[in-house]
DNA sequence: ATGCATGAGTT
DNA sequence: ACTCATGCATA
């Protein structure tokens, strides 16, 4: 298979019959989602098929349509993408968000508010009136939920600082890591915090609360027969916001940073009611075309070249456009290249799931990003 | 299930 | 140019 390098990216051209945009071969899906076993050191390092292509070059992407149409680089699809979907961002960027306590110990940590806690207190933030002010054609009215369980997308409401308590967090690693069957996990809650609401949705949810309502939202969906790329269109029908099965599939397995849990778990939430409630009428389900639209293909990089990218992340995980530009002719691949992987890099430690791999343990980042680990989760 | 990519919104 | 949310394409 010679991939990379020369494809066309041309799509929605292709009147190669109506290729499902999902074959939802749910069974395999979730069959496949207990591999457990060798997740764990199936991390980043996937070995590379034979290792064919030694780097994909293909300069500029943008080459490939000439359909002898429009001059520009990449037209817009023509066609309603699926892209568009409205998405409601407002302007309030919290960085309460991430940084989970990685610390081993579950001894009391560092009084240094450091702010970006994973475990942020159950209370404290709350939303202060949705005022849409620059809200235009959002589906996702807001409305809907009457608020957000972070109290930051919806309305945007401002605290000065998050008051981080965050309890320590033992990361309670679970569950079915060792065998393949058995691994259904008995609901066990454990508040950490005495004389409080529960955790409904109330108020923002704990990372242990979003923890368990990963695993529930995957087990009942699974029960009721539904593949992650089903929720993910369902939400679209249900909230005109469409998911896709990446997305439901993060969220299953935590790997999304915190605030964006916090934000997709109402709405799977309430998913999960009409799914359980539907759950014996035929379920019309809408599948919306999937467009195509050019994107650059992806690139494959070598291990050996992960390996010398991932030994400068540790060194500076946020080089400067020179250090890419040395690094991208050192490695022979194109700046962006270097430079999306980056991005990619960091923003996978902040996920809830560490990148298994390596913890950064003495040394943090360069002192924007606190070190901090949502503590091992063996995922699924 | 994940790696690389795109883009809106920030800084 | 970065962060963040998200997803196509792929392993």
């Amino acid at each position: 298979m010679a991939t990379a390098a020369s494809n066309h990216y041309s799509v929605l051209t292709t009147p190669s019959s109506a290729p499902p945009p999902h074959s939802e071969s749910g069974s395999m899906q979730q069959a496949a989602a207990y591999r457990d076993a060798h997740t764990l050191l199936q991390n980043d390092y996937s070995t590379l098929p034979g290792g064919g292509h030694p780097l994909s070059h293909a300069h500029q992407w943008i080459t490939a349509l000439s359909h002898g149409d429009t001059g520009a680089p990449w037209p817009p699809s023509p066609l309603g993408d699926q892209d568009v979907k409205p998405v409601l961002h407002d302007s309030d960027r919290e960085e309460l968000q991430n940084s989970s306590s990685r610390h081993p110990h579950p001894a009391h940590q560092q009084p240094h508010h450091d702010a970006r806690a994973w475990r942020t207190s159950t209370a404290s933030t709350h939303i202060p009136g949705m005022t849409t002010s620059e809200g235009q054609s959002l589906v996702y009215s807001q409305s809907a939920f009457g608020l957000m369980p972070g109290g930051e997308q919806g309305g945007m409401h401002h605290h000065p600082l998050r008051d981080e308590e965050h309890h320590s967090h033992s990361p309670h690693l679970s569950e079915h890591g060792g065998g393949p069957g058995a691994h259904q996990q008995p609901l066990s809650h454990h508040h950490q915090h005495g004389g409080h609401h529960d955790q409904s949705d109330e108020d923002t949810p704990t990372s242990d609360e979003l923890e368990q309502f990963a695993k529930q939202f995957k087990q009942r969906r699974i029960k009721l027969g539904f593949t992650q790329a089903d929720v993910g269109l369902a939400l679209g029908t249900l909230y005109g916001n469409v998911f896709s099965q990446t997305t439901i599939c993060r969220f299953e397995a935590l790997q999304l940073s915190f605030k964006n849990m916090c934000k997709l778990k109402p709405l799977l939430n309430k998913w999960l009611e009409e799914a359980d409630s539907t759950s014996g009428s035929p379920t019309s389900l809408d599948k919306i075309a999937a467009q195509g639209r050019k994107r650059k293909k992806r690139t494959s990089i070598e291990v050996g070249v992960k390996g010398a990218l991932e030994s400068h992340f540790l060194k500076c995980p946020k080089p400067g456009a020179a250090e890419i530009n040395s690094l991208a002719d050192s490695l022979q691949l194109e700046k962006e290249v270097v430079r999306v992987w980056f991005c990619n890099r960091r923003q996978k430690e902040k996920r809830m799931t560490p990148v298994g791999g390596q913890i950064p343990g003495g040394e943090d980042m360069y002192g924007d990003t606190p070190p901090h680990h949502g503590g091992q989760t063996p995922v699924q």
